[in-house]
DNA sequence: CGGGTGACAACGT
DNA sequence: AACGTTGCCACCC
C-alpha cells in the first residue's frame, strides 16, 4: 500500500478526540480515501504496541467494537472507550450520553445509528 | 493469474 | 438484534 495513504490514515485518527469515535469508512472518507475501510482496518492491525495514537477510537459500522469478541485487543479498546465515558456490553457501544454537547464539540454525529445511503 | 482472508459496510430476512 | 449475502480492497500464497 502507499505510504501517503497510511499516513493520512493515521493523522485522521490523530484527530480523533477524547470522547469522540468514528468508523473504520468515517476514518477513511476524512483521510480522503473513500470506501478503503478495509484499508483503515488493514493500518490500525500492524501499529506498534505502545503507539500513542487513540486507535481504541475507531468502531465498526454503528458502534461496534470490531476485533475478535475477548481477544486482547477487543479487551483493551473497550476498556479505554469505557474511560472515555461510553459504555460497552460484549462489542457494543453506546456512545457517552451528552450527545447535543458532543455534538457542539465534534460538529458531526458519531457512527451512524441510522442508514445511511 | 486464481483463490483465500480479514480490527469493513450495506442490505435483506 | 442476529445472521447470511454481497460488494469491496489490499495482501498473501
Amino acid at each position: 500500500m502507499h505510504d501517503d495513504a497510511r499516513h493520512r490514515i493515521l493523522a485522521a485518527v490523530r484527530a480523533l478526540r477524547r470522547g469522540e469515535t468514528a468508523s473504520y469508512g468515517e476514518v477513511a472518507e476524512r483521510a480522503g480515501l473513500p470506501r478503503r475501510a478495509r484499508l483503515v482496518a488493514r493500518v490500525l492491525t500492524e501499529l506498534p504496541q505502545g503507539t500513542r495514537l487513540p486507535w481504541h477510537r475507531v468502531v465498526g459500522a454503528g458502534g461496534r467494537i470490531a476485533p475478535a469478541p475477548g481477544s486482547p485487543v477487543a479487551l483493551e479498546q473497550a476498556r479505554r472507550l469505557r474511560a472515555e465515558g461510553h459504555s460497552v456490553s460484549g462489542a457494543r457501544i453506546r456512545r457517552k450520553p451528552s450527545a447535543g454537547l458532543d455534538a457542539l464539540l465534534w460538529g458531526q454525529p458519531g457512527p451512524r445509528t441510522g442508514r445511511t445511503r
